[in-house]
RNA sequence: GGAGGGAUAGCGAAGUGGUCAAACGCGGCAGACUGUAAAUCUGUUCCUUCGGGUUCCAUGGUUCAAAUCCAUGUCCCUCCA
């Protein structure tokens, strides 16, 4: 069972640091979490995912409910023995299989139709069947089932969503035994204030163990309107309960979420990134497929401590890249995804020192190069 | 020695008189990727001072027009002896 408290709150922002205590163990936040969508964070073993110093992880309802079926992982004795993963794990609703995968008019009020893609089968996602599968998984952290639209959805769009979407998840609420298990609800509402606002008070007052932020960096809205959706969001919860900003993963967005007072990220990013052979450095993105890494014997980054980094040269993870060698997007994935803990322990870091906007400052700078903005 | 079939851009391979600077694939060079339908997708790939220039093994020819037709040569492959 997953404990959480607030340690502290930046002087200048809506940041927190908080603690998250699992098994014993302890974890920080604000923090990122890696993605494992099919119950593996793709390339890389769970003793490398736990070398990046990663917390909780993330799997998903709907892929392991067709695949391999979430009976087969209840009886495997759960997510954590059946991939041998002895951290948190997350799982999501679902929901933004909604947004990727279903059209409007498979959303109904009771659930959503969706066709199984692997062999055409009708399939039916309801937030209690939503739950009782992520029951099934055994997570640590329960998504409810949620509707994620576009956020140019327009305005009436997104508001009968948004109260959809209230209504599922007091649905799943209902039907959630909370035997080990913590369950959060999802605040929608795209930019809107008012809907963002309608959306987190309707939450908090059935009540959740924590809140989710999503439909957010979905539809290539503009990075201020990203922003919005995190302050508007986060303004109307409770101090006291994880906040959790869906898909994000952008090093800046990151640092603009945590200082409008987001707890926990997740982003399928480093590993897809690393799988086309990008790599995430203090001095921005850099595509190791360009001509001029052939030649660079020297390692990704310098002051990285990952195992790519101690170990290898972009050269080297070049000529495997091109090779399409599972070992460089696997190198690059665990450095990545290091990348982006590390920048969530810098940004704790000046948390607790309360220099968040500062470090904000240096950041863009280093990230983006001095001569943009 | 005889009989066929070939030679097209870095590679493979279409095209067999004009709409061909030449399909397509690979390779090359770039770009995108934010709760993973994603080891995927997109652009570009003869030269250029963007007017144009030079190409389809070589040379010569037919034609208003040739990668495409004809002649000769060179090289490759298959089969028969």
């Amino acid at each position: 069972m997953i404990e959480f408290q607030i340690e502290k709150k930046e002087q200048n922002t809506k940041a927190r640091l908080g603690k998250i205590v699992y098994n014993g163990k302890v974890y920080e936040t604000p923090m990122f979490m890696p993605v494992g969508t099919q119950a593996t964070v793709k390339t890389l073993s769970p003793e490398e995912v736990k070398d990046t110093k990663a917390g909780i992880i993330l799997a998903n309802t709907y892929h392991l409910w067709l695949r391999p079926g979430d009976e087969i992982v209840r009886d495997a004795g759960g997510l954590h023995k059946f991939m041998n993963y002895d951290g948190p794990i997350l799982t999501d609703s679902g929901g933004f299989q909604v947004f990727s995968l279903a059209k409007p008019k498979d959303i109904t009020e009771e659930g959503v139709h969706f066709k199984n893609q692997y062999n055409g089968d009708k399939l039916f996602l309801t937030p209690e069947k939503s739950i009782q599968i992520q029951e099934n998984l055994g997570s640590d952290i329960v998504m409810s089932f949620d509707e994620c639209p576009p956020a140019s959805a327009s305005y009436e769009y997104l508001k009968q969503s948004v109260e959809r979407t209230i209504r599922w998840a007091k649905r799943g609420k209902d039907v959630f035994k909370g035997n080990d298990q913590l369950l959060f609800g999802i605040v929608q509402g795209g930019a809107y204030e008012d809907l963002r606002r309608m959306s987190a008070e309707s939450l908090v007052e059935i009540g959740f163990d924590g809140y989710s932020i999503g439909g957010v960096a979905n539809d290539h809205e503009s990075k201020e309107d990203m922003y919005k959706a995190f302050e508007y969001s986060t303004k109307y919860l409770p101090e006291d309960k994880m906040r959790y900003a869906m898909g994000i993963g952008e090093p800046i967005d990151l640092v603009e979420g945590v200082i409008r007072g987001i707890d926990l990220f997740d982003c399928v990013s480093p590993t897809r990134l690393a799988r086309h052979g990008h790599a995430l450095t203090k001095y921005g993105k850099i595509n190791l497929k360009n001509a001029k890494y052939k030649t660079d014997f020297t390692p990704i980054s310098d002051s990285c401590d990952c195992y790519a980094c101690k170990h290898y040269t972009k050269a080297y993870i070049k000529h495997l890249i091109a090779a399409e060698e599972t070992f460089g997007q696997r190198l690059l994935s665990i450095h990545n995804i290091r990348y982006l803990i590390s920048l969530m322990e810098e940004i704790r870091e000046a948390i607790r020192e309360d220099r968040l906007l500062e470090f904000r400052e240096t950041f863009i700078e280093d990230y983006y190069g001095k001569n943009i903005k």
